[in-house]
DNA sequence: ATTAGGCGATTTTTT
DNA sequence: ATCGCCTAAT
């Protein structure tokens, strides 16, 4: 077991400690993942079946990265390692087991936006306006009591006020739904396991003998139900090692729990903890910012974090102007860490809180020319042109799946509108049948207009043929032909628009992305790669051999180091981000997040905020977020900008002074200019009326009229201080704010 | 009854 | 970018 030498003495320790209870609290960049890996490594070593290892990972990214690290320690034994996320691992084992629970093994797996639309048709035949609730905010009380294990029943005993009697409602009319429909929802996939663990004493202690050793990384992100589930695992054996860290904690808000820490002491008191604090991924100027900034937080177990990394640059904050300024600033600051420093691109990440901060910043990498690769955003399985014909697989594979003929039922378009799919519905429903099958017969069905029932026809006759046709031919062939018969690339072809030649491409990619998966698992049937797709998330086909510059939100970037790390927009408002009111609780999660966002680069960390910024299609006015201020301010250096330009409609990039002030007592000012630099233009071209702007010696001022053109430009400013000036704007310099 | 097309609102983070 | 809601055309 030469490869345990590559570990320190504390890990080592944890590696070994293989019996019992043992949980690893570890700071960023303390080697978490190596524990983990050399942990699972050792115990196949000395001589633990792989298929006795249950190892739950946050993505599968990290999870194959993982399996191929152990490969490399111990070969092929650990092929048959039980590895994966939560809900991938557990929708396996539902295949096995499901019909225990009443269900079919080709189940579909509803993603949020089926559910959403889901609870929808729930509603709607409740009669429940969906103008009064809020659809999503019912989804999402129902997904809480959920993952709180509170069932129906329960639900509806405790339901106080109307809009919970109504969620309680329609939480029981989904349920149904989703048991017809022979379909889970990603709560499901990680709560049908657990109720069958609890009511089958048989299954669970098949499981035991299964998973004698369990491991379960980013412990801090478990919610109750995953905690229960492996809890129930555990119990038995009680070979259970969690490795987490509490200032880690980014997903409360999906239910995830830090009290699952302390109840695992409760619950194992026999417990062994370890604490990694040594840190070999960040210089110790970025370290001690992060530590710095989480001491703010009063929820939290106190670690002592400590590194031998030398103390590096110190971090940059760029002051901004507004979110273009912020791009372009990033973007010149990319062009000298990949000249200067020789830095690659792949070995830069640009983080943010929100996706929507990605617009601006995308733009001025494209101008520049600088390739990137977008984490998450609109992610492909979120298309609307592949979520369609996805739908059609699903519904070939799990003929109950209504939502997906819902989906597919007028795609392309049949002359089936709201009014004949609910005649169907009604059918369906006095008779029991699912959608698919009520399709069928059409004839039968009253009140339908011609055109609705010639589609109809159309459409069943289409789902039988392509239903006999599963059994014949290959997952790729089928579907490659299903598409071609619908003519789905067909049509986009022929719009010629650029969106439509986006979404043909999209189309193709999924194509191969079916035909690659069928030759590389075999005899892989379609079912097979429908679940893989419904569970992988954004950062799980992040490419890192592209060289380009990463963009991804915060929350993706749990887990990843980059030699060179951006957070953008530390404003208040934006991070610490506010949703209605901020709880302490709240802000400390978007503290821990802003930690995470630190703790991720290893060399050199850039901070950006910006005093204006688009949002919500309204300039808004934006402060430093108080994060900034609680680093201390030894470790960071402020770079100030001064720009001039005229409007959001310029397209040039933006011309602009650095001023570079040393925040420190012997302040150090160095100026750089950019070229061609040409401030008159910008500043007359730019200003119009309404405008706030800022002059140098009367200060901020409204402009209320314009005269002239060209050279004698004049503006009547009305100034907060001064009160009216009338200006030529070729000499006045006015910044606009 | 259905569809296409336009307009406005909406986006916190995600397995 | 997508969805919901509206209107006009068929």
């Amino acid at each position: 077991m030469s490869f345990l030498n590559e570990l320190n003495s504390k890990q080592q320790e944890a590696v070994k400690t293989v019996e019992g209870p043992v949980m690893v609290v570890a700071g960023p960049g303390s080697g978490k993942t190596r524990v983990l890996t050399y942990r699972i490594a050792y115990l196949i070593s000395i001589g633990v079946p792989a298929y006795r290892i249950l190892a739950l990972t946050f993505t599968n990214k990290a999870a194959s990265e993982m399996k191929e690290r152990i490969h490399k320690l111990v070969g092929e034994k650990s092929r048959q390692l039980w590895m994966g996320t939560f809900h991938s691992v557990f929708a396996r084992i539902l295949r096995v087991e499901c019909e225990k629970l009443e269900y079919q093994k080709n189940f579909s797996i509803y993603d949020e936006t089926d559910s959403l639309s889901m609870i929808k048709t729930c509603m709607e035949s409740l009669s429940i306006s969906s103008q009064q609730y809020h659809p999503r905010a019912i989804r999402s009380r129902i997904s809480s009591a959920k993952n709180q294990l509170i069932s129906v029943q329960e639900y509806a005993d405790r339901s106080l006020d109307i809009f919970e009697q109504k969620t309680s409602a329609v939480y029981s009319d989904y349920q149904k739904r989703l048991k017809q429909n022979n379909a889970m929802d990603f709560d499901d996939l990680l709560l049908k396991p657990l109720e069958l663990f609890k009511s089958d004493k048989k299954v669970l202690d098949k499981y035991h003998e299964y998973f004698r050793f369990i491991l379960v990384d980013e412990y801090q992100d478990t919610n109750r139900v995953q905690y229960a589930l492996i809890n129930s695992l555990a119990s038995k054996y009680k070979n259970i090692c969690v490795v987490g860290d509490d200032a880690q904690s980014i997903y409360a808000f999906r239910g995830a729990d830090i009290k699952n820490i302390l109840d695992f002491r409760r619950d194992y008191p026999e417990v062994t903890t370890f604490r990694l604090e040594q840190n070999y991924r960040s210089t110790t100027t970025i370290l001690s910012a992060a530590d710095y900034l989480i001491k703010h937080n009063v929820d939290q177990i106190s670690k002592n974090l400590w590194t031998d990394n030398p103390a590096g640059d110190a971090i940059t904050v760029l002051s901004c102007e507004d979110d273009r300024d912020e791009g372009a600033r990033i973007v010149s600051q990319i062009f000298e860490q990949s000249n200067k420093l020789k830095i690659d691109l792949k070995d830069i990440a640009i983080t943010y809180r929100t996706n929507a901060q990605s617009r601006s910043l995308e733009e001025a990498l494209r101008k520049n020319s600088i390739p990137y690769v977008i984490v998450g955003g609109i992610e492909f399985y979120q298309r609307k042109e592949v979520k369609d014909t996805l739908a059609y697989l699903r519904l070939l594979v799990n003929p109950q799946d209504n939502e997906g003929f819902l989906r597919i039922a007028n795609y392309p378009t049949r002359g089936l509108g709201d009014a004949a799919l609910q005649r169907l519905q009604s059918f369906a429903a006095e008779r029991q049948l699912s959608l698919l099958v009520a399709a069928q017969h059409t004839v039968e069905i009253e009140g339908l207009s011609k055109k609705a029932k010639h589609g109809l026809l159309m459409l069943s006759t289409l789902l039988r043929k392509y239903n006999e046709l599963k059994n014949e031919v290959s997952a790729s062939e089928l579907s490659r032909s299903l598409v071609d018969e619908l003519g789905i690339l067909r049509s986009f072809k022929e719009e010629g628009t650029v969106e439509a030649l986006s979404r043909w491409e999209n189309v193709q990619e999924l194509l191969s992305a079916i035909s690659e998966f069928t030759s590389e698992h075999e005899n892989a049937a379609l079912e097979d790669f429908l679940q893989e797709v419904s569970l992988v998330s954004a950062v799980d086909d992040l490419d890192g051999n592209r060289n380009a510059v990463t963009l991804m939100t915060l929350h993706s970037a749990k887990g990843l180091e980059y030699p060179v790390v951006f957070i953008a927009g530390l404003e208040e408002g934006l991070l610490p981000l506010y949703s209605t009111v901020l709880e302490r609780k709240e802000l400390e999660e978007e503290r821990r997040l802003c930690y995470v966002g630190i703790t991720r680069a290893m060399q050199k960390l850039y901070l950006t905020h910006a005093r204006t910024r688009y949002r919500f299609g309204d300039v808004s006015y934006q402060s430093p977020s108080r994060f900034l201020e609680e680093i201390p301010k030894e470790c960071i250096e402020i770079v100030e900008s001064k720009i001039f330009y005229p409007s959001r409609a310029y397209t040039g990039v933006p011309k602009q002074v650095n001023t570079r002030i040393k925040r420190s007592n012997d302040a150090e000012y160095h100026t750089d200019v950019m070229p061609d630099y040409d401030s008159k233009e910008c500043v007359v071209n730019g200003v119009k009326v309404g405008m706030m702007v800022e002059h140098v010696v009367f200060g901020r001022g409204k402009v209320l009229s314009l005269a002239g053109s060209g050279d004698s430009l004049k503006a009547v400013v009305e100034f907060t201080l001064v009160g009216r000036k009338n200006l030529l704007l070729k000499y006045a310099k006015l910044n606009i704010i």
